[in-house]
RNA sequence: GGUCCCGUCGUCUAGUCAGGUCUAGGACACCAGGUUUUCAUCCUGGUAACGCGGGUUCGAAUCCCGCCGGGAUCACCA
């Protein structure tokens, strides 16, 4: 029957990104829709005009398509998913039930504005904001509550008349009762009436107020279970007493616990801002000259015009005021020149860190639910995927206490995934996505020299915990052999000490290695084995002096993938510079 | 401050509704050891929690009360 089928909605306001709060809102709306066989619908919270955008609108929808979130209700929307490789088609409006961006459903609210009226249950009031901040203040001096009440001897056919020609609000009379709401995951919960004020349904401007729009959009939509989170239980019994006044049916509600940081503040957007501020002070940089100097010659070209959008006087007034934020290009411009990791907030942070979506959305799952099932051995279930989800999730699991994000956490999961779960081939095409969108060069390998990005995936991924990790951990071979400098630890430790020292080895072995035919991984690896048993001495006596000359460090992939990276000529070019520099 | 929500290892949690099987289990992190050419893996072991105080009961992490602590919210913003 339809009108048994559940309908969930996730309704964000484009303000910016999708928060990852807002992601596991959608990502519970979504499963416990697909759970019950039932629609999930997306709706466009864009209302407040001054602080919505189209941009950010679009950004949600692509943030919520490459999470791998779809909605059966909302706008049209298709996923470039990057690179076109998985075009996601999602949205429509197969019920009727549109528009789905609130600012296009201004009329629809009208008719039961005036039923209200009509009914006596809705009131025009005519207090300006100042009165209105006059009582409220009057009321704090008092030590109560400002509780807006419609007078004992409110007259509404005058009241009426006067709204004919003065500018006013519209408010909800509430009944002197208490409201209880019945929470699938809180139980009861009861608001006395004291507590509940005569509040604003429509705006001077003829909007209606958020309450007012998504009681009347969910109806029309036909909402039935409402998952939010618990900042929206006090909002509650406003909903319901709307509709009541309506004769709306009232929803199921599931208010879910909050997601903070781990130092127990709440996640926001501003924490990027936050860190980037804290990392200037402590670099002890007072001018943008400074900062442009600082950024990495790589990416100079394009962020020292970002940096330039500011001066001397705005930094310094920046760095003064814990209020005043740099726009989000600008925050990341001077990440980058202070070589800094700036907190993921929005989904599209997780993104650009090279976190996968299903990996994210299994993480976010666990925040707040469990779904209570053991492994063979024991253990507790807590790897799955969307297709668990969508079988498994209901309400009466979802936890009531609020949760901090732990990045190690996420993390672990991550690397998991990438070097237990993927295989070469899958990790390539993710990989391939990923750096379309945030990193060309490693693009680039991929499509003009398919061989070295084979060796490139087969060498990062075993040991990468994230797709940007894996670049990351690559870096050695995007970069000129003359930019290489020497870390001093694995310097002394493999090149300058022992009996031969490295450098003799290092020199003996540039003999050696030209040799090598052909250049591929195997044939590097079984030569090397082969040099190690006809000298008797370990892998370690050349291995490290390799990676140092090399890479400047003593880290890097296994060597047949290092050295094949890096490629024939080059590796020996580089064993020579590293020779020349360190034999002085 | 009013109202409302919450309180199990450092963190996410299982167990709480239907009190005993809980000398409280798992995961991440951390510590120690082992494997390994570095890193990353992998293996073994370890540290670590029922906020506090009363009550009910033969028996409380689980039920009740008080306290303490954390959080949300108090707009013509959503």
């Amino acid at each position: 029957m339809a009108q048994d089928q559940v309908i969930t909605r996730f309704a964000p306001s484009p303000t910016g990104h999708l928060h990852i709060g807002g992601a596991r809102t959608a990502l519970f709306c979504w499963a416990f829709a697909r759970k019950h066989d039932g629609r999930f619908l997306l709706r466009i919270e864009d209302t407040d005009q001054a602080r919505s955008s189209e941009d950010a609108a679009k950004g949600i929808l692509e943030d919520l398509a490459w999470l791998g979130i779809t909605w059966d209700d909302g706008p049209d929307f298709t996923s470039d998913g990057g690179t076109g490789v998985t075009p996601v088609r999602v949205g429509g409006d197969p019920r009727n039930i549109g528009p789905f961006y609130q600012s296009q459903r201004h009329d629809i609210y009208n008719p039961y504005f005036e039923q209200l009226l009509d009914a006596g249950v809705a009131f025009p009031a005519f207090d300006t904001p100042e009165q209105l901040t006059a009582m409220r203040k009057a009321a704090e001096s008092e030590k109560r509550s400002f509780i807006y009440r419609r007078a004992a001897d409110f007259d509404h056919a005058a009241a009426l008349e006067r709204a004919k020609t003065e500018p006013h609000v519209l408010r909800l009379h509430m009944p002197d009762t208490a409201i209880t709401v019945h929470d699938q995951v809180l139980g009861e919960v009861t608001f006395p009436h004291a507590e509940l004020d005569d509040f604003v349904i429509r705006k001077t401007d003829g909007y209606p107020t958020y309450h007012f729009a998504v009681v009347v959009d969910d109806a029309r939509m036909g909402v039935t279970h409402v998952l939010r989170g618990q900042e929206h239980l006090n909002n509650t019994p406003k909903h319901i007493a709307i509709q009541n006044a309506l004769g709306l049916p009232t929803p199921a509600y599931a208010h879910m616990p909050l997601i903070f940081n781990p130092d127990g503040t709440k996640m926001s957007k501003r924490d990027k801002d936050k860190a980037a501020k804290i990392a200037v002070k402590e670099a002890g940089i007072t001018t943008v000259a400074e900062l442009i100097d600082r950024l990495p010659q790589s990416n100079r070209a394009h962020q020292e015009p970002i940096l330039r959008t500011f001066n001397d006087t705005d930094l310094a007034a920046w760095l003064k005021d814990k209020q005043r934020q740099l726009g989000r290009d600008q925050v990341s411009a001077v990440a980058q020149a202070l070589d800094l990791t700036l907190p993921e907030i929005d989904v599209e942070d997780f993104r650009a860190a090279g976190y996968l979506p299903e990996t994210l959305c299994n993480f976010l799952a666990l925040l707040g639910w469990n779904p209570g099932i053991k492994n063979a051995d024991g253990t507790d279930l807590e790897r799955f995927d969307h297709a668990f989800l969508a079988s498994n999730f209901d309400t009466d699991r979802i936890g009531k206490t609020q949760s901090k994000f732990d990045r190690d956490k996420l993390l672990a999961f991550s690397a998991d995934t990438i070097q237990h779960t993927l295989d070469d081939a899958t990790f390539a095409t993710l990989w391939l996505e990923w750096a379309e969108r945030f990193d060309e060069a490693l693009a680039s390998w991929a499509h003009n020299d398919t061989t070295r990005w084979q060796v490139a995936v087969a060498a990062a991924r075993p040991r990468a915990k994230t797709l940007r990790d894996a670049r990351t951990a690559l870096a050695f071979a995007f970069i000129e052999t003359d930019s290489i400098t020497y870390d001093e630890k694995p310097v002394n430790k493999f090149l300058l000490k022992g009996e031969p020292t490295g450098l003799d080895t290092l020199a003996d072995l540039r003999t050696a290695i030209a040799s090598i035919d052909p250049w591929t991984p195997d044939a590097i690896d079984s030569f090397l084995q082969a040099y190690t048993q006809e000298h008797s001495i370990g892998m370690g006596k050349i291995a490290q002096p390799l990676r140092i000359a090399l890479t400047g460090t003593g880290v890097s992939p296994g060597l047949g993938h290092t050295l094949t990276l890096v490629g024939k000529e080059t590796t020996l070019a580089r064993i020579d510079r590293c020779l020349n520099t360190l034999r002085q």
